[in-house]
DNA sequence: AAAACGTACTTAGCATACTAAGTAATGTGA
DNA sequence: TCACATTACTTAGTATGCTAAGTACGTTTT
């Protein structure tokens, strides 16, 4: 039964189970696959306020404070408050977060190939290059802004 | 900054967007978009143990368990024992969950609808052909066994 | 300058998923 | 038939996301 499911299940399932394969390989690190992207991002942009993260990041803010809170109560990032604006506060790595760099680096390497091997390489470079499509369609920002 | 983000990301991001799409859409019926794939899988294949029913969709019998939970307390389902089985319980949907199909299937249709204006007809059709090919490299089952 | 509006953040409650751990019942093999 | 493995399900704890509601501060408008 079940011939042709909808379209946009296709698109969930899959992405579940890529998130699945992400979150046991990020287990040895002790952070989940949005805390490794959050840390990512952070390295990248250097010291910036949790608003802008979370537009960043395309979440609620609701969402990324409670994000920050996971990744400040792991250690892996740092809070002060912003000298321009008594509201916000300027988040930064800690040490420990960049030494996670290289890692989710590392991560994100094996974790394409994985998916590269899986599908083919032609194939999961189509699939990527119609889901940023799909995003920007959306109306999804990227990280880095 | 940020030139070619990871594969994975846009996959993972690309998913998100539509499942708020259809956490939306499906709002007006009271239910989310999980418990709407269940409800429909049910009206598939009929009364049901909950260890089937997660195989079918994937998912751990914890979480099966707790969506079905969820769907009691919201009178879609109901359960009942299993006669061959002490141990489990056969689901089914209950008259108000049979009155969901149609517009849980209605709105299915629109959101791939939605989906493929967004992003062309073509081009999603390919996203969904390459994002089911993922799955099945993954090892996912699909709902209806 | 006071009122209004907008922005930064938090907290609470709900939807989902997972792992780990525990209970009950079935099935199997010695 | 007794012991062990397997299976069905639940519960607790953690990771994430969202909406709604509230606080505090910044910016604009009269």
């Amino acid at each position: 039964m079940n011939a042709r499911p909808h379209l946009f299940h296709l698109l969930l399932h899959s992405a579940d189970l890529l998130e699945a394969e992400l979150t046991r390989r990020l287990k040895p690190l002790g952070i989940g696959p949005r805390q490794a992207q959050v840390i990512d991002g952070l390295g990248r942009m250097g010291e910036v306020s949790q608003a802008r993260l979370a537009r960043a990041f395309n979440v609620t803010q609701a969402s990324m404070s409670t994000m920050t809170t996971r990744l400040i109560a792991g250690g892996h990032i740092a809070r002060r408050p912003d000298p321009e604006d008594t509201r916000g506060n300027l988040l930064s790595l800690t040490d420990k977060g960049r030494g996670l760099l290289s890692q989710i680096d590392a991560v994100w390497r094996d974790i394409d190939r994985f998916a590269a091997d899986a599908l083919g390489a032609d194939r999961f470079e189509a699939l990527a290059h119609e889901a940023g499509a799909l995003r920007d369609a959306l109306g999804g920002k990227r990280p880095g802004d």
